[in-house]
DNA sequence: TCGATATATATCGGCAGCCGAGATATTCTG
DNA sequence: CAGAATATCTCGGCTGCCGATATATATCGA
């Protein structure tokens, strides 16, 4: 029963554990590092998100370390995991690309007549999310 | 005080409108069919982020017709409204870019010997969020 | 003609999820 | 020694999505 909307949380989160398993403070600091610090997932995100993922068989818990007096508790991405964040990223990609085409489709509609012959973007009207 | 966290349904609502002034309904037919028929927007939701998005001043009351007995409230993007799709698009572009990469680099990690040389995707640790 | 479906608006309550705040504990730094 | 950083986790409030419902007209097939 996987395959729930994804939230924009998780999919940071999956994002994170996708090169190699990290444990929640460091997710934390490498969503902030990856987004270049745009994002920022917050402590009280993240544990629900943890569990939920979880749950829904996308990361297992990969190990227990005890560094320094601290506990670590690792995660990482299952095989659907990987396909589910892989997934993910194709419809935001083809999300952003259709939100693209179409300003530019309206810019054109509003335009002070361009002479430049616009190259076929895509052929049909709903050419392009999936 | 525009730009709080976009959601995604006002991503989709913004994008239905990027091309040219749409009422409600047309707004839920036009995502759908920009999406291929993998994103419903509800009718439950439509409104809530109609007014959401009027309040923030990214979209406005373009105009009421009466077409066959049935009134149709068109909405069209503002300046500000183009701005913050135009963004939201791109970071999406650049998460999706992100996730694709990680991935990548995920499974070159458990990889079996891949003897092709990987191309320089990006430079630095945090090569392409923003 | 009658019922179903499509078009079109809008509200409401439940539930999921994000986040600020706080609890707890250790280590590092000034 | 104090404060920040590292590390875990919980809870309550608020926002936002969605199913259900209400209302009304037009269209279309049986």
């Amino acid at each position: 029963m996987a395959s729930r909307n994804m939230t924009r949380a998780a999919f940071f989160v999956l994002t994170a554990l996708a090169d190699q398993p990290r444990h929640g403070y460091g997710i934390l600091r490498e969503v902030e590092e990856l987004s270049d610090g745009e994002v920022q997932l917050r402590v009280g995100t993240l544990y629900g998100v943890l569990d939920r993922l979880a749950a829904d068989g996308l990361i297992v818990l990969d190990r227990e370390e005890v560094q320094q007096g601290r506990l670590r508790r690792y995660y990482r991405l299952t095989e659907d995991g990987v396909a589910a964040l892989d997934a993910e990223a194709e419809r935001m990609a083809a999300g952003a690309g259709a939100a693209k085409r179409r300003i530019a489709e309206g810019r054109r509609a509003t335009a002070p007549a361009d002479t430049t012959p616009q190259p076929p973007t895509a052929p049909g009207l709903a050419g392009g999310f999936a």
